[in-house]
DNA sequence: TAAGTAAAAATGGTGACTGTTTAAGTTTTA
DNA sequence: TAAAACTTAAACAGTCACCATTTTTACTTA
C-alpha cells in the first residue's frame, strides 16, 4: 500500500510554521522586544489560518495542541532561569508575562514543584555532585 | 500568673485602627462620598503597614481576617436596606459597589438566601406579626 | 529575646477571557 | 468529484488577572 507523499502536507506545513513562530516570539519575549504573550490568535493570524483551524491542524499534523508546545517551551525557559540563584522568582515570572501567583500554579502544574522547591533541589544536586568530586 | 497588660499591644492598636477606619469607608460608601470599595492595601496604607502584615496581625488579634468584619457589616447594610422596600435590588447593589450578579451571589453565600428571598421572608414576618396583634 | 515589621513565595478563590473540541458546513484542488 | 483545506458556531474546559490569606524567612528594636 503507497501512501502518497504530498498527502497531508499542509498541515505539516502550518504545524512548521506554527513551531517556527513559537520561538521566534519566546526569543523576542526574552530580549525584551516583546512585552505580551501573543496568544493563538495570534500566531493564527501570522499564518493567515482560522484559530479554531490552526489548533486542530497542529493537534492532526503532530498529536498535541498548540498549547502544549508554548508550555513545553516556558517550562524549559524557567528552570534555566531558576538555576540563577540571584534572580527573583517575582522577576522570572514577570519575564514570562506571569503574575507571580499564577507563575507558581503554572510551574507547580507541568513541574511537580514549585519554583522555589526546584531551585533548592537544583543546588542541593549540585553541592552533593562537588561533594562527590571532592571526595 | 499575671499577664502582662502590655503585652500584644501593638496588634489591637492595628485591629482597632482597622475597625474604626472600615466603619469610616462604609460610611463614605453610603453617603456617595466614596464609590470605589477600599481593598486590603488601601487599609494597609491608612494605617502605614505591610497588607501582609495587616491581615497576619488582625487575624492574630481578633481570629478572624479583615474581610471577614468586611462582610459581616456588609450583610448587615444590605438586610437593612433590603428591608425598605421601595429600592430596588439593583440599586443596593450599586451603592455597594457590586454589580447586580456579584451581590446576589454575595449576599446568598453569606445569607443563605437571595436578596429577593430575603425581602420577601421579612415581609412576611411583618405581616404574620401584624394578623396576631389584631387578632 | 520577644515583639514588631517587611517581604517573598505559596495557595485559594473568582470573573473574564482564551483554547480546544466537536459538528456542520463551504471552498479548493488534485 | 472526492479528499483535503478551511471557516464558523457552539459547548466546554482551562487559563489569566486580580485579590486575600497563609506560610516562611529575615531584619530591627525596645
Amino acid at each position: 500500500m503507497k501512501i502518497p507523499q504530498k498527502f497531508f502536507a499542509r498541515r505539516h506545513e502550518i504545524a512548521a510554521d506554527y513551531l517556527k513562530e513559537l520561538d521566534k516570539h519566546l526569543d523576542d519575549i526574552l530580549s525584551g522586544r516583546a512585552t505580551e504573550m501573543f496568544e493563538v490568535r495570534d500566531f493564527a493570524e501570522l499564518i493567515h489560518v482560522h484559530p479554531t483551524h490552526l489548533s486542530n491542524t497542529i493537534k492532526a499534523a503532530t498529536g498535541h495542541s498548540p498549547c502544549y508546545f508554548f508550555e513545553e517551551r516556558l517550562m524549559e525557559i524557567a528552570r534555566t532561569m531558576l538555576q540563577n540563584v540571584n534572580m527573583p522568582i517575582a522577576e522570572i515570572a514577570r519575564i514570562l508575562t506571569y503574575d507571580p501567583s499564577n507563575f507558581t500554579k503554572f510551574f507547580k502544574h507541568f513541574g511537580g514543584q514549585t519554583p522555589k522547591q526546584y531551585r533548592e533541589a537544583y543546588f542541593e544536586s549540585l553541592v552533593a555532585n562537588k561533594e562527590i568530586v571532592n571526595t
